[in-house]
DNA sequence: GCCAACGTTGGC
DNA sequence: GCCAACGTTGGC
């Protein structure tokens, strides 16, 4: 079996929460807009690789739960719908600019991890989002760093 | 290819 | 709403 990697997804919770996918299952993650993050799905995701989902932008920022990704990326379908904020004129079907992945929920965190406790966890120090000016919507995630925040989240 | 202007992100 | 940080755009 192949490497499984671990990664962290923004998202705002306004648009999508932890909820909205625990009510859904499943989700295709639209949206992404950024070639860093596109090439990341693109070459290094696989199906089986585990996400934190994060809130961002909101009155408590934070991880709130995991997701696993349920296969390969694919042409993202929003960048084709001239009704969607996530349109863009620029790319077409036979040549797509933007991908997605399938998203399953997995588990809610028993307490959010606040970003406050993040920072003030060591073996996180090097946690991508929490470094000065990270603005990917997703980054990868360590084993170290991933099981501490998973046994945070589960209020131990 | 440089780089200034502009837009977006995201915490506070 | 402010602002730091960074990506993108477009004139040259």
């Amino acid at each position: 079996m192949a490497t499984r990697q671990l990664w962290l997804f923004k998202t705002e919770p306004a648009e999508y929460s932890i909820d909205d996918l625990a009510r859904d299952g499943c989700t295709v993650w639209t949206g992404v807009r950024n070639y860093q993050v596109r090439n990341l799905m693109r070459d290094a995701m696989k199906r089986g690789d585990e996400v934190l989902v994060y809130h961002s932008s909101c009155a408590e920022p934070g991880a709130v739960g995991t997701a696993i990704i349920e296969g390969e990326a694919h042409p993202d379908p929003s960048q084709f719908d001239p009704a969607s904020p996530y349109h863009d004129p620029g790319s077409s079907p036979t040549n797509p600019r933007w991908l997605a992945v399938d998203v399953a929920f997995r588990t809610r965190f028993a307490e959010p991890v606040t970003l406050a406790a993040m920072r003030a966890m060591a073996g996180l120090a090097e946690l991508a989002i929490l470094r000065r000016g990270n603005r990917l919507s997703i980054t990868p995630v360590t084993p170290k760093e991933w099981s501490i925040i998973v046994r945070l989240g589960s209020g131990v």
